[in-house]
DNA sequence: ATGTACAGTCGAACCGGTTCGATAAATTAT
DNA sequence: ATAATTTATCGAACCGGTTCGACTGTACAT
């Protein structure tokens, strides 16, 4: 690989006049530029990343650290910001937890040390846990998803509270009454405000929620099954239930198929989050879809808009929440008449 | 962040020892090293990642190249090559040619700039068109799921002739005699390879197959979806669909549940890869699944291999295909009586 | 006592860029 | 003609490590 130095003999001028040609063009004469120019695209010379990073400490490179690459939500979104770093000219490092805190910090203490230029995250972390090392993070880094108050940092996100409670007085219009959710646990943002939309909306309605009508299926599709099967396994059967995530969605439809259990017409089903091919899944499930390519582009945009500024004096953090869809199904029917 | 020029001064040694202390312990005096590794910890030093990659010229990086991260077959492998990376301490860097050799070409030369130890690629090159960019690649590369021959590289994938064999004689068996396949353009090796499979298995039980039997989807639902349609418009209707992958099988079912075409009594479907949630898609897909955690496991470890061994004299280039599994659904049955 | 081997440590060069302050040459002002 | 300013270029320091060859001092063989 040709270097600066190897262009610079050629040119027979000193290294760093090839370096101000290249990067300050107006401060070497035009004659020189053009020389330096035409030997270096002839040698086919670029700068090597590795140095520059060095140099300037940052490189051309964003992190994204997400839960769980497989839920097709990051999937999708990942899609979408590895479109729009490429086009700014950057690369993405991906990293995923697990659901493991431990390993978030360690895989950005990783990123912070391959000199990311920012770091878009969906942490892991739940409330009441240590966000040091997003506190104290020297780095432009927007989160999404999952949020944290009084952090500091931006944020892109869905109306959570809106997606539940949209869903809740879908099922109470229809006229259930005995809803039950599966949610994620309490700690978790979204699985706290997609609780509170639902009790919220339960209220108003005249409904108290018990807390054993909201159920913890960890946002995993086993879980999911797993409780649903319990769920009906019981006395009193809930007659709707309100899936907080996608995932938790599929696997209590897969728990009712396997219980025989019909729905929409023994109990009705909704849930947050599309799924890839979920017109070919019967019923289709009614969800509050996000807005995917929109939270992708904003946050992208985002975090470029800080790295482009790191350095100045910041502007205020920004808060960004998407509205989410309605997308009906035919996964709600009427209570069965008792 | 504290350097080795830190650790130096306050252990009152040259910096080479340090990092002799810390890289090459026995050739340093024990008390030495104790000193060196005591304050090293005490301070929170550890090396930059970026200047031992300018110096050694290679990362603690591999990177990921796949034509699509939204299709669930990439994004399975891509979480478990992730898992096998963080072990050997290796961070992913992923990019998504989005089927464009131009963009395959732009990222690995992005790729070998940021200096990674080493390449997973799923080429979207054609046969016929220009390969150099790897044949010529100076580091270790592993190929998986899309082959070229006569490249001298590593390979991982799948019995792809095998798993359309395995489908179509399914079918075979059912009583199907006319039977069409949907596969990908020809120039791609998967495509190719699940054409012969196909083709083999119809001629050994002596049914010639046309060239108009087999379609070219180009691995996207729309197009499979936009091709069936047109398929069942026409005069002679098959009995059966080959779809050459998961995504081309749901565009497919996707059409036939739109044309109220019954599947599997009217038509009957086989494809090959799972999809996230198959158990929930009616009718559920006879396929021929590919054994994604070996697949990524294997790949990845043969990766590493030629990291740790690159430099020394390489061995002979690897081949290892797997062969896939044949999962039973629901969406084959026999040919309707004519 | 002299020569040899070796363990332990260090300075300096190097990886490949960027950037600051100095210098020399050309231009303008006095 | 001389001083002040501007323009173009360059050398050297720096980013933070690794590594080679040289140097010193001790232990052993002759």
């Amino acid at each position: 690989m040709a270097t600066i130095r190897d262009v610079a003999r050629m040119a027979e001028v000193s290294i760093s006049t090839v370096s101000l040609a290249l990067n300050d063009p107006d401060r070497v004469k035009p004659e020189t530029r053009e020389k330096v120019l035409k030997i270096a695209s002839s040698i086919g010379y670029s700068a090597d990343p590795i140095a520059q990073t060095l140099k300037s400490g940052r490189s051309k490179m964003i992190g994204v650290v997400v839960t769980d690459i497989n839920n097709p939500f990051f999937g999708n979104l990942l899609h979408e910001i590895e479109q729009q770093a490429y086009k700014d000219n950057y690369m993405v490092l991906l990293s995923d937890t697990g659901g493991d805190p431990a390993r978030e910090l360690a895989i950005m203490n990783h990123m912070a040390g391959q000199r990311v230029a920012g770091i878009l995250l969906s942490t892991c972390v739940q409330e009441g846990q240590s966000i040091e090392h997003i506190r104290q993070l020297k780095m432009p880094c927007v989160l999404f998803d999952q949020q944290f108050d009084s952090l500091g940092r931006d944020f892109v996100g869905s109306d959570n509270e809106l997606a539940a409670a949209m869903l809740t007085r879908h099922l109470l219009e229809l006229g259930h009454r005995d809803i039950c959710m599966l949610g994620g646990a309490t700690g978790i943002f979204t699985s706290r405000m997609r609780a509170n939309g639902f009790i919220d909306t339960m209220r108003a309605a005249g409904i108290e929620v018990r807390p054993d009508m909201i159920l913890d299926a960890e946002y995993r599709a086993d879980r999911a099954y797993d409780i649903t099967l319990k769920l009906f396994a019981g006395q009193r059967r809930p007659t709707a239930i309100v899936a907080a995530s996608n995932v938790i969605a599929l696997g209590a439809l897969q728990a009712l198929k396997d219980l025989a259990i019909d729905c929409p017409e023994d109990v009705s089903l909704v849930g947050i989050d599309d799924v890839p091919w979920s017109g070919l899944i019967v019923p289709k499930i009614t969800s509050a879809v996000q807005q995917i390519d929109l939270l992708a582009r904003k946050a992208s945009q985002m975090l470029m808009r800080r790295i482009a500024e790191y350095g100045k004096d910041a502007a205020q953090p920004e808060t960004c929440i998407f509205s989410p869809k309605l997308v009906m199904g035919g996964s709600t029917a009427k209570p069965p008449s008792s």
